[in-house]
DNA sequence: GAGTGGTCTAGACCACTTC
DNA sequence: AAGTGGTCTAGACCACTCC
């Protein structure tokens, strides 16, 4: 004999879910505060907290830190085998990107960046901070590592846009092979903090390493996306 | 000013972290039991699991459902871009594959099914259903429909191995092109039991089209696996 | 200042696993 | 039969947001 006892998390979660995904809540659309819903459910708050925390892992909702839950938009589709920039990609779905700099700095390269880019310990890297947007939402965190000899006072030109760009267009450097990775994996207190998620929180943890067409290892990217953001999507020809 | 207390759950969460990380705690070993960490660390069940669910979102932990937490193994790495089975990319990687056939039918053609694989509605389809495992452990359930009109009789062959390589000795199809899609889902309550995992858990949902070299159809495959098991990892060349 | 989300307690019952 | 995990209650305090 199964369980077949419906748990009252899951009537909740169902009973979100469905006016979700009937549209009569729509994204970016607060929900209820905990208490009205335990109000209106007749459940603890502890339970509707469970009911929000499996909508938001699901990716059907998200929550601004200590403000409330908010209904998710649709997911960006990504596809790591082309390479089209942030800014043209969210565009071409007709949404709105932005990029913030947060910080850039010429730094000693540590053993980290040592064995990642091949660079000797202690000689100059570039360390670029981006926060990314769609619609105004924070929906990623990346630190770029440049090797700065073959592209000295990068740092120096706009950085909102495409670096692929500008790294082809001011020193004609053409990224010819990229290796990439992803995985879920935890925020830490800072991204999360720049994120406004709580600490803790999963995301999906991307590294790019780019290399140029002498096969030098040109950046070195980890991009820390929201968990519920993408949705990786391909066409592979198997020659 | 800042939060600058460090919450009880996120205490446990970095104190087995860290058990984990350093290797003083193996993979497939089992946690003790909630209470006893309760007891342990003196604070609260409720508080425990909030612990313990944080290190299962973040894949350091998984459990296998009323029996307990254990430690989870290496990620598997897995390249979209190469079409190699998982019989013999878990075996590259030091590791055990297993095939179980849940299920193997003929059925008429839904009108999903129509529309993914350009099928008349109500005309045959095949759909096989396969859980893998890894070292034992349950890591994905698959549901595969196939063209019967390219590959009739193919419910009656060996289906444990590698479908890809039965359609082409068996039939003379090469799948030529794959169209993949992946993002985080929840389980639906038949395959978090196949799984052994809680209702509603998160997967990672993925499907693929394959297309055989005239461009048909041949087979679309929906799987749903753990959200901890895969690392995606690839190569990019940008001609 | 009122209300919200984030954290936490000290219990409880049930279904299931383990012995 | 004992122990475990899954679910749930009825509170509580705090830091922070919103007005």
């Amino acid at each position: 004999m199964k369980y077949l006892h419906i748990p009252y998390y899951l009537r909740l979660r169902d009973s979100l879910a469905k006016k979700i995904e009937e549209g009569s809540l729509l994204p970016h659309t607060k929900l209820p505060s905990e208490r009205d819903l335990k109000d209106a459910y007749d459940i603890n708050r502890v339970t509707v907290r469970q009911a929000l925390m499996q909508l938001e892992s699901e990716g059907l909702i998200y929550r601004l830190i200590r403000r409330g839950w908010y209904v998710s938009p649709p997911r960006l589709f990504y596809d790591p085998t082309k390479s089209v920039s942030f800014m043209d990609n969210v565009r071409a779905q007709g949404r709105v990107p932005e990029t913030v700099i947060l910080s850039k700095t010429e730094m000693a390269a540590s053993d980290w960046v040592n064995r990642t880019m091949d660079i000797a310990v202690g000689a100059p890297v570039y360390l670029l901070r981006r926060r990314r947007l769609i619609d105004g939402r924070a929906v990623l965190v990346e630190h770029i590592n440049v090797n700065p000899v073959l592209c000295p006072g990068l740092l120096d030109l706009p950085l909102e846009c495409s670096l692929t760009e500008t790294l082809k267009e001011q020193y004609g450097i053409k990224i010819s092979r990229t290796v990439i990775n992803m995985y879920p994996a935890p925020l830490d207190s800072t991204q999360a903090e720049e994120l406004q998620v709580v600490a803790g929180a999963p995301c999906l943890y991307l590294t790019r390493a780019s290399y140029d067409q002498h096969d030098n290892i040109v950046e070195f990217d980890q991009e820390f996306w929201r968990h519920d953001v993408l949705e990786i999507s391909m066409e592979v020809n198997n020659a």
